[in-house]
DNA sequence: ATGAAAGCGCTAACAA
DNA sequence: TTGTTAGCGCTTTCAT
């Protein structure tokens, strides 16, 4: 059996020409009404509409796809879903995608860059309208893939070294510049930092904004007070412990996760948070209020960094010159309880 | 200028029809090459192969999609990805899928049962393979909606009234005996649970559990000492204000976020977690192990229910009949730092 | 074992 | 303003 084309035939799904033939038009018209291309006679077009709805007709995107190379849809890779940060720029891209009418993939990377060129392939052989992506691997062919591929992307959170790609970044320098001042400000001179793995570019700027705001203003950071960790927990502990011997009062260190390692080693050698030592972290993951004391930190705009994100897509996208192919928004600082005057016996 | 249809040409994407013209075969065999439907001489298959390898052909999943039903993606919709047992969950879903060939496209709903809705719809009208879902709404339209669109689906997670849909959960009885005889196997006697959201099914059945053995074993768990709450870090702390007055010495929460919350304020009003008090939660989520003391808890079986649950679209896609429709998995127990024996002096 | 040709559901020339 | 028609790139009869 055929599809019948009957009014409130809603079992299978209906097509074009069955809306076409219930409101007596060419299939073209409905697809005029559709997509709103040439205009359209009032009246047919309300008979399309009815029709329409009638019918509970749904365009197909994969034909749409395959005919207009466009399937509405927008590909976002992520290296760690696990990590809350990059979840929540999943929840983000999502919500803006779909106010612009696009439907969002996520991809987890899994920081496995085999993963990540699988997916892209994969994401160019579905012929989304715009990748957006975090970058885990420096293998340039994946850039070539998806340059090759011409569809649009953009890359958010982490920076490359190539200048000339759409990038969509936090002001990494501007959050060491940050972290710095506000420690600055409650009077600490003695400084520590726990750093993220050296060879990202944005771990580097962000020490980078932090050391030279130090220095400027007096403090001192040696490199002996300086810890190179891997974002992960267990990294924050580890940099206590080996920071132990030395003096400082005042410590920031490149996530959350580290933040809260470190907080639980000062904790558990006998410090007291922030009376001995002030903690700074940065990215402002949930568990960050519901520690003991609170941890200051500083949020990324994650918000503002994905809805640049997916406008960059859709205005490359739709042929327009993007004023600038580098955007950078500012971090905020969050005021917690692990923040507090240096110790006045410090000198 | 058309596709050029040269060997390497591969600034533009290849097709069917470049790869037959420089296999001299018929797109038809190429089609058999790649698909394996029917037996192809193994020399021209040679020659077809090796053209693909030249043009770096890959089929266009749309098209593919579009003549044959199948686009080889599999729709995942979860509640909150921001929750990590649901980040964990669309991690495993996609490692599955990838697996059997398989892209997931991932959906946050966002607790919204109207998101929800339009998330179904998007995925019917993109011919996915199957749909898996957690679900959030207990309206029956989009149940509807999706049976209509004769797209095999299976619910993980969340149960269902409704006893004849594919579901893939833990075993949430099964979850309170584990708890319930943990602490009852360090002697304890007087009880106390934080619940979640008593109208979810899974939710009554965790505290059936519980509750059954902790009263077969003797313990006592009056109204009194059981809270409900709603998933939520504060929630475990106004719990344990709660029931402040009253005497217990074993608390179970329903998922490890109020057990943290429990445990924060327990150690606030200067309860020793366990000396005084055992906890134990439910999920193992990361920080579960990051706290101190480490959170004793209930891991659920995700990896399992989403091998499961991709398994299960995938039979049910072939046609095979299902051996039961209700798949239902086992918790598995932390020991960690927050249970230990009950304190002596309590009788 | 292979090829020719039809067609999935849609959009976009091109005509009228 | 509307209809006719030709594909998009693939799979799949139906012949041979």
């Amino acid at each position: 059996m055929k599809r019948s084309g009957e009014a409130g035939d809603k079992s299978v799904t209906a097509t074009v020409k069955d809306v076409a033939r219930l409101a007596r038009v060419s299939v073209s018209t409905v697809s005029r009404v559709i997509n709103n291309t040439v205009p359209v006679e009032p009246e047919t077009r309300e008979r399309v509409l009815s029709a329409i709805r009638d019918m509970d007709f749904r365009p197909n995107l994969l034909a749409r796809g395959l005919r207009s190379k466009s399937g509405n849809l927008i590909g976002l890779l992520v290296p760690d879903i696990l990590n809350e940060s990059f979840a929540l720029m999943s929840k983000y891209a999502e919500e803006y995608a779909e106010r612009a009418g696009f439907a969002l993939i996520i991809g987890n990377t899994n920081n496995d860059p085999d993963k990540e060129e699988r997916f892209i392939r994969d994401l160019v052989r579905r012929h989304v309208d715009g990748i957006v992506f975090s970058r885990v691997s420096d293998k340039s062919r994946i850039l070539q893939i998806i340059e090759e591929s011409k569809i649009p992307f953009v890359i958010i959170d982490r920076s490359l070294e190539q200048e000339d790609v759409p990038t969509v970044v936090m002001d990494n320098y501007g959050a060491g510049v940050t972290a710095a001042e506000h420690l600055l400000s409650l009077g600490h001179r003695r400084f520590a930092c726990i750093t993220g793995p050296m060879n990202i570019a944005i771990v580097r700027e962000r020490f980078l904004g932090f050391r030279e705001t130090v220095g400027l203003r007096g403090g001192s950071l040696p490199d002996s007070r300086v810890y190179e960790g891997n974002f992960k927990y267990e990294a924050g502990a580890r940099a206590v412990e080996h920071l132990a011997r030395d003096q400082f009062t005042a410590l920031w260190a490149h996530n959350d996760l580290m933040a809260l390692g470190a907080l639980n080693e000062l904790q558990r050698q006998g410090k007291r948070v922030p009376e001995d030592v002030s903690l700074v972290g940065l990215d402002n993951i949930s568990i960050a209020k519901m520690v003991v004391p609170p941890l200051t930190t500083i949020g990324q705009p994650f918000r503002e960094m994905c809805e640049s994100a997916v406008d960059i897509i859709l205005r490359i996208r739709r042929g327009e010159k993007i004023p600038q192919l580098r955007v950078t928004l500012s971090p905020e600082l969050f005021v917690r309880g692990t923040s507090g005057p240096a110790p006045t016996s410090a000198t």
